[in-house]
DNA sequence: TGACAAATAAGAATAATTCTTATTTAAGAA
DNA sequence: TTCTTAAATAAGAATTATTCTTATTTGTCA
């Protein structure tokens, strides 16, 4: 996910609590690590499956609820779908999306020109806009190509 | 919704139905009828909720079943949300969406500019792209305003 | 009109999330 | 370090959204 060293990475998630005060607890950790290793964008179920290993008896309750704290203070994001079980974006810097309908998986893509999309005037008139994002549907290579054996 | 006569309607859904090969039954017409009158991004439920006061004993599962049919033929698309249930789109046309975060509602906007984005050369060559839309989050002019008397 | 596949109603089942309550614990104060 | 307390957690119940099952009804077409 992001190049520093581990420790740094706890520290600041350390202060990140401080700063919202919120307590520094093994499970926040836990989902902390794990959500931060994720280069997809996991469900409440997908995060609680994997944290279980390293800790067994978190319940899935405390899961649901700490990564929609996480949101709370802008750790990671929330991200759009189409229906089903939320889904968690842990790249919370400006990106934008593409949904393969065929596989449901969403896919990370970067464009300057995006990131910088003029609002028109009457939304900019009628509304404080906060975030943008570009977000295509298609269909992925994987999907694209069935059979094809990966190089 | 649009200009067109009520019949016109009528017989465009009609003609809509038997190229799909779906029966033309009261309730289909009955969700048809309020789906097109609706600007807004409605769910099942608030669907089923109007759709009853004209026909009382239709099932949410009915509602439910026909509008995700509706979605597999283009006749209405399903809506980005963040989690919750389905939202549902009767303008199939291109356009794109401000989310108000503190209300909830999905307003849509119109740009050509948005509806012209070039795709990047990189994600083109990955990906079949099949659709596009900007998707804003903001506060609407109501949420900012709460006091202010409508003119 | 009659045959029949498709569609429906009703309620059960499942999935996703949130709530309730008793218990534990992190963090600051003494 | 020990004490205090509000916050966090586990467990399970409850709620919300959706889908499934089954018996019955109904468009459509011959
Ligand atoms: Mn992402
Ligand atoms: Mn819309
Ligand atoms: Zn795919
Ligand atoms: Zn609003």
């Amino acid at each position: 996910m992001q190049g520093k060293e581990p420790n740094t990475l706890l520290q600041d998630f350390i202060e990140k609590c401080q700063v919202h005060n919120l307590k520094v607890t093994p499970q926040r950790v836990a989902i902390y690590r794990e959500l931060f290793d994720s280069t997809e964008h996991p469900t409440v179920d997908a995060m609680f499956q994997v944290v279980k290993k390293k800790f067994p008896n978190i319940s899935y309750d405390t899961v649901s609820r700490t990564m929609l704290t996480f949101a709370e203070i802008g750790m990671v994001d929330l991200v759009e779908v189409y229906g089903g079980a939320k889904r968690f974006d842990p790249n919370v810097s400006n990106h934008h999306h593409l949904h393969c309908v065929s596989c449901g998986k969403i896919f990370d893509f970067h464009s300057d020109h995006y990131n910088n999309l003029e609002i028109p005037d009457d939304v900019r008139r009628a509304f404080t806009v906060l975030t943008s994002r570009v977000v295509l549907k298609g269909i992925c290579e994987k999907c694209s190509n069935p059979g094809k054996i990966s190089p």
